[in-house]
DNA sequence: CCTGACAAGTGGTCTATGCCACTTTCTACT
DNA sequence: AGTAGAAAGTGGCATAGACCACTTGTCAGG
């Protein structure tokens, strides 16, 4: 069982028993070391340590070596009822803004905010970071007549929510979309993982209490080192219906 | 800006185009009539299809071609407030039953269920399907003492939340944890995808009224036709803390 | 007209080779 | 002892070719 018959296959199966026999960070045997060792050629290596890395379990660095890739992050999404501290994704996170623009909305985002495509944003591309280390890249459009006084210092500091509040907006509720991606270039130079590799897609609509679409959010999120966990309340047929759940996707903040 | 440095991105960029142009279904050139076309070698050409094939966009047959690949279904998870009613993924669902034994627990089920090693279970792989097209493949853990009677009928008819009620289970709350993953041979062969395709891993702690852990449930989601939409409701500090989702990962049942 | 065999067209796997670019280590010179 | 340059070791990109396996289409024979 488990038997792989295709020499890329070997080559996998050697390396996950290494990965399995040795701690983060450790460093595998270089390519050309492991096509005299298992009588294969480079490229069949290559392949096979591609699916390795693509998959989070390797990282490779150009000149340095291949290395066993560090274990995932999680995010809680679930808070005790009521409460307002919510349960943090592990790590410290930051926020680094990347882009702050006001710039017409145009006619996608013009679409997701019922706004016209002439109306004014605030465009925000941004960085999360857990302990120093890039976790996400954010896209924030906010349309700008909603809270003209938005800085670059509200995108940067505690729960994005909060600023908005202190802005007038009291948000109110949102609907979101999660699905596996891969990364592109500019996602992967961002996020320091391979293009293609795995990841999760978000997009958020955000509403206030007004009705007023507040916000719009696109998000990747590296799927190597994050993953979500949610809390289901589930009740009989009369009262099933109440799931007491405060989501919050891609770590911190809202 | 989206120029292509390398030979293997113009490949790409230029199989986007043909995606983009041509309706699912439709194939594309060959790879020798690409390697001519675009004057580039054959590995080059198949490396950058092996992308586009991995992110969902392409189909590969062999002996037959390569064709533009179809969108994804979207899983509404939120529902009327306190309805029964679940919005149900687009499509019709049906389950297909793969294997199912009494085996004892094993250590890392019988862990996550609290339940001795020797304990026996329910274990039951079974298939999704979408519109007669495989979508996940799960693999439940049910503990034999709960619903001694579970049957395979039972696996493969309506909402599963529903038969174990009739079994005199009332499931109350479920943890679970979402994360892209990309799948395996064996995910692969039984959902129709490629190897390293992306996806999505759930994997479902559930227990009932009493305190028990009565399901341990790990899935596999194909992430080229599948994704999940969430409603959330967020409230000032004081009101904070609720939440009206009815989640409903990876489809119908619960 | 039907069937079977063969040819053509398709993707799949692998080897061999060359060269580029980055990083680290070692050696020689100051 | 320190520094700079070269060498060695690492991953990255690409070509060329051979052969395998599957599917489809065509043609000849019955």
């Amino acid at each position: 069982m488990g038997e792989a018959i295709l020499k890329r296959e070997q080559v996998r199966d050697y390396l996950l028993e290494l990965i399995e026999t040795h701690p983060a960070g450790a460093p595998i045997p270089a390519e050309r070391v492991l096509c005299q060792r298992l009588s294969v050629s480079r490229p069949t290596v290559r392949s096979a340590v591609d699916e390795l890395v693509n998959t989070g379990l390797l990282v490779r660095q150009h000149g340095r070596g291949t290395f066993v890739a560090r274990a995932k992050i999680t995010q809680e999404m679930v808070a005790d009822t009521g409460a307002m501290a919510l349960p943090r994704a592990s790590g410290t996170w930051e926020s680094r803004v990347l882009e702050h623009a006001r710039i017409p909305a145009g006619a996608r985002v013009g679409r997701r905010l019922h706004l016209s495509p002439a109306a004014e944003i605030h465009y925000i591309a941004r960085l999360r970071l857990v302990d120093g280390e890039p976790m996400a890249v954010e896209y924030l459009h906010v349309p700008a007549s909603i809270a003209p006084g938005l800085t670059v210092h509200d995108m940067e500091s505690g729960d994005f929510y909060d600023r908005l509040r202190e802005h007038g907006v009291h948000v109110h509720e949102a609907v979101q979309s999660i699905e596996p991606t891969v990364t592109n270039e500019s996602e992967a130079s961002i996020l320091g993982v391979p293009v293609f590799a795995p990841a999760l897609l978000f997009e958020r609509l955000t509403t206030d209490a007004e009705g007023r679409q507040v916000e719009y959010v696109h998000s990747i999120y590296r799927g190597d080192r994050y993953r979500i966990v949610s809390r289901l309340t589930l009740g009989d047929a009369a009262a099933r219906g109440t799931v007491d759940v405060q989501a919050r996707f891609g770590g911190d903040p809202f």
